[in-house]
DNA sequence: AACCTGACTTCGG
DNA sequence: TCCGAAGCCAGGT
């Protein structure tokens, strides 16, 4: 089992309303330092609906994506407050009120 | 094989 | 609370 798809199984797992930092999944998956590849991970799979990768956020609770992914953050935005959780205008969330633990 | 890049994290100032 | 620097891992050139 690649990282690749231990990663994707790990965020398979968070369910509506939780979410997780990039650091936490990387560390399920097998390597506490690899939060950087998990983000690299949902990249290049974001055309599968089934994986909910607007569940992964970082450990300050925020997306900070650069470039021309702003639209996406918007999305991510969105899609957070259509499952209930709450996200401030400049993209910040609670992590510590909706943390998902992983067994 | 070497070098670059990034949707991260942590620590210091 | 904000900013910059360093460390880390996997993929792409």
């Amino acid at each position: 089992m690649s990282f690749k798809q231990k990663v994707l199984e790990l965020v398979k797992q968070i369910p509506s309303g939780r979410v997780a930092s990039y650091g936490q999944v990387a560390a399920a998956a097998g390597s506490p330092r690899a939060a950087r590849q998990v983000g690299w991970t949902l990249k290049s799979t974001d055309g599968d609906n089934s994986l909910p990768w607007w569940r992964v956020i970082n450990s300050q609770g925020i997306i900070s994506i650069k470039g021309n992914w702003t639209s996406t953050k918007q999305l991510q935005k969105d899609l957070l407050e259509e499952e209930g959780v709450e996200v401030s205008n400049d993209f910040r969330v609670n992590i510590e009120r909706y943390r998902h633990q992983f067994k």
